[in-house]
RNA sequence: GGGCCGUUAGCUCAGUUGGCUAGAGCACUUGACUUUUAAUCAAGGGGUCCCGGGUUCGACCCCCGGACGGCCUACCA
């Protein structure tokens, strides 16, 4: 959008109603304007006869000759301004004409009752904060199309009041976690985005050069691995809310920077995360949506605790038969492929049982589920069950078919974890952060840890279909 | 990465089996109007029909290539 907007009838326009205001003595960008209060505070105390100052775009204009109702709108509400010529004098009046929708003005004056019942701001002075020299987004239909509202969010915050609603929702979301945590004694740390090596998950890094040291560094993809270290380090209840980056594909459900919450606390399992999590998202439900209840019909997600829990065992039998884990490889392939599944021909027994919990049975939870007891091979960072050491103490809360929240009570036992790494690394030692393990062998105590993608979360609570709509600003191709 | 669909005025959208000057609403300009609220009434201006090439007497429309976007799919601890 660098193009230069000239040649614009609508720029060059208001280029001369600016020159115009000029010459007449108003400056075109004003300074700070102190105001009475927001749109909607002013609508909330509202008294007849009041004197007020208040300051805002301009969003629509009923030019009757001589006198002029307008409307001014900030992220708050629309609130009614009424301009008379024989109140504010001929060059006032003439001046005023010279605005344009979207110009910011500051207005002060008495507020009134009009006859239709509009409370009102009848103005005895104004002045031009800034000229809008492009026109705003259509009044009435707002702005539609996808690729503008992304690129030029500010003109789909402008046009569209219930985007910008759905944002001070998610600044809400974000600022009730933290409320939750810290009431609940957990506190905020920062770890590195810049890494040497990144761990704590596997996906594809961003890899960037860090000049000063002449070498190769990499934007985290999680912060799991330095929560842990704080943990040996004995902080023990910790988490951190910001950005991971993956560099990966790009669609309906994934950003390449997306904001995770990393909770870690000592001494607890993931039965703890279990309390702690339900506890946090029926508290965000509530207090940022008012409802424990999202969208209507068949899709209709009911947040009533308590949430079922099933295991991944249960949930594949529920699905593929009660005799699946006693099939054969040929027999279970031949099973998954009838079901409608493709299959990668190197994959074995687990990688097939897990390809159908991906993709029939993890998108088919909508109501909140907690699956419990996975494969230890697919979560090297957490602790085997007790009873059981091929699978690990782990849940995965999946809502509206969409993974959430993974918990696991955490590995400690460092030659363990060591061995863990190894089978993922394939004996290539470079890829194992041996920082890491060797913090783990100063002793971190036993620990539950959770992940949370909060623009999935937001996702969920909100009805939206893309993570684009809860993403200010989502990452789309460049232009040219 | 693959498939399908889309891109027309500043915005929201019509439209043409390939044919005269490409339309509407909002917005803009001019005029009227001192209680309107999607103000109203009258007149007017505004287009690289996404870009490039091709077919044709003639292309916004058909064909080929490209850009960007959307949906699906693939990839994805």
């Amino acid at each position: 959008m660098s193009e230069a907007p000239s040649g614009n009838e609508y720029r060059e326009q208001r280029l001369a109603n600016l020159a115009a205001l000029q010459e007449m003595g108003y400056p075109s960008y004003g300074c700070a304007f102190t105001r009475t209060g927001t749109l909607a505070e002013l609508r909330e105390t509202f008294e007849e006869g009041r004197a007020v100052t208040a300051a805002a775009r301009l969003s629509t204009i009923r030019d009757m000759g001589k006198s002029i109702f307008a409307d001014l709108r900030d992220g708050s509400d629309r609130f009614q301004v009424y301009v008379q010529k024989k109140e504010l004098g001929e060059e006032a009046f003439k001046a005023f004409k010279l605005l344009d929708l979207g110009d910011q003005v500051g207005v002060e004056g008495e507020l009134f009752i009009t006859r239709t019942g509009e409370p009102t701001l009848k103005v005895a002075k104004w002045t031009l904060l800034s000229k809008a020299l492009l026109p705003p987004p259509e009044k009435w239909h707002g702005l539609k199309d996808v690729e503008m509202r992304y690129r030029q969010r500010y003109l789909d915050l402008v046009g569209n009041p219930e985007v910008r609603e759905l944002f001070n929702k998610r600044s809400a979301l974000i600022r009730e976690i933290r409320r939750y945590l810290s009431e609940r004694d957990f506190i905020e740390v920062e770890t590195p985005m810049l890494q040497a090596q990144a761990g704590g998950a596997a996906a594809k890094p961003f890899v960037t050069h860090y000049g000063a040291l002449g070498s190769d560094v990499y934007l985290r993809i999680a912060p799991e691995l330095y929560l842990k270290r704080l943990l040996v380090g004995g902080f023990d209840k910790v988490f951190e809310l910001n950005r991971n980056f993956r560099n990966e594909g790009l669609d309906r459900t994934h950003n390449p920077e997306f904001t995770m919450l990393e909770i870690y606390e000592a001494f607890s399992d993931v039965n703890g995360m279990r309390e702690l999590i339900q506890g946090m998202i029926i508290h965000v439900a509530e207090t940022v949506f008012g409802t424990l209840s999202v969208g209507e019909g068949d899709t209709a997600l009911d947040l009533t605790p308590p949430w079922r829990e099933a295991t991944y065992h249960e949930l594949v039998r529920e699905r593929m038969g009660a005799d699946w884990f006693d099939l054969s490889l040929d027999d279970a392939r031949t099973k998954a492929e009838a079901a409608g599944l493709d299959l990668d021909p190197e994959w074995d027994r687990l990688l097939v049982t897990h390809e159908v919990y991906e993709k029939m049975i993890e998108p088919s939870l909508q109501q909140p589920t907690f699956v419990t007891r996975l494969p230890a091979r697919l979560v090297p960072l957490a602790k085997a069950c007790p009873d059981d050491s091929s699978l690990v103490d782990v849940f995965e809360l999946v809502i509206r078919g969409q993974e959430v929240a993974p918990a696991y009570t955490e590995m400690n036992d460092p030659i363990e974890q060591r061995r863990r790494f190894m089978e993922q690394a394939g004996e290539d030692e470079t890829k194992i952060d041996q920082d890491f393990v060797t913090a783990l062998e100063h002793g971190m105590p036993p620990a539950g840890g959770m992940g949370v993608g909060i623009d999935r979360l937001m996702m969920i609570l909100s009805g939206a279909e893309a993570i684009r709509d809860v993403i200010l600003f989502p990452q789309l191709k460049q232009k040219g």
